[in-house]
DNA sequence: TTGACGTATTCCCATATGGGCATACGATGG
DNA sequence: CCATCGTATGCCCATATGGGAATACGTCAA
């Protein structure tokens, strides 16, 4: 089998930094592929097929004007990452770093298990 | 050109389930690969992969202890995924929508007051 | 109608993924 | 030295990616 599908998941999606980019420049508020493209000084067609992508996992959401669509930023389906990532949050902020290191100390004078000498 | 490596940073190797899974699961503390074989109902090569590229991406630290491997999390490595993701928190939360109300509308009535130190 | 514009779609291709399986490698115990 | 455990590597392959370039729409302007 191969990597999974980029558009199985917001995690796949946003693994490519193009798409990264694309959000970031979206959460300035509503952008046309064209804007998008002189934002980015990417290609069009690479731009529409990012953006393929990040609607079908439901990042973005379209708007027809014209001849022009405006794509707009879905913050919500990137919770499920921001929710996954934050229960790792523990290992690396200083504040929950030195709890953690309180505990294991607690955790190791109490199982008495130690295998150097 | 293909899409970018699992090992390019750890928006893309944390794209893979079995390798959050990894995460999930080292997150209760130092595993061996046997350990997280059992706990993962995956083949040993498969976890071996996993954690190498894990490994390369600093999402893991590895420890020798006699012919085990016990791998450990390296949770800062995930801090720029949070990071970036925590940007887009305004627009799924509550109570930075309300506050984003707020914000334009006072934008739209006082456009020129400006204020700075 | 003709033409220009704004976007999406299609084709081509080098790339490397992730699983399955076999096997190599280092450490430990007889 | 030999057998075995614990892990890492090597191979094979179906899969689909993402960029480039060309082109197919759909819409608005003369």
């Amino acid at each position: 089998m191969a990597r999974a599908a980029t558009t199985t998941d917001a995690f796949n999606a946003v693994a490519e930094p193009r798409r990264r980019q694309i959000l970031d420049v979206l959460a300035r508020g509503e952008q046309s592929v064209t804007d998008l493209v002189a934002a980015l000084d990417l290609a069009q067609p690479q731009v529409s097929k990012h953006l393929k992508v990040l609607h079908e996992v439901g990042l973005v959401t379209v708007r027809e004007d014209g001849r022009r669509r405006l794509y707009r930023l879905e913050g919500r389906g990137l919770k499920p990452i921001h929710d996954w990532v934050a229960g790792f949050a523990r290992h690396w902020e200083d504040r929950f770093g030195a709890l953690d290191a309180v505990l294991e100390e607690l955790k190791g004078e109490t199982d008495g298990n130690d295998h150097e000498g």
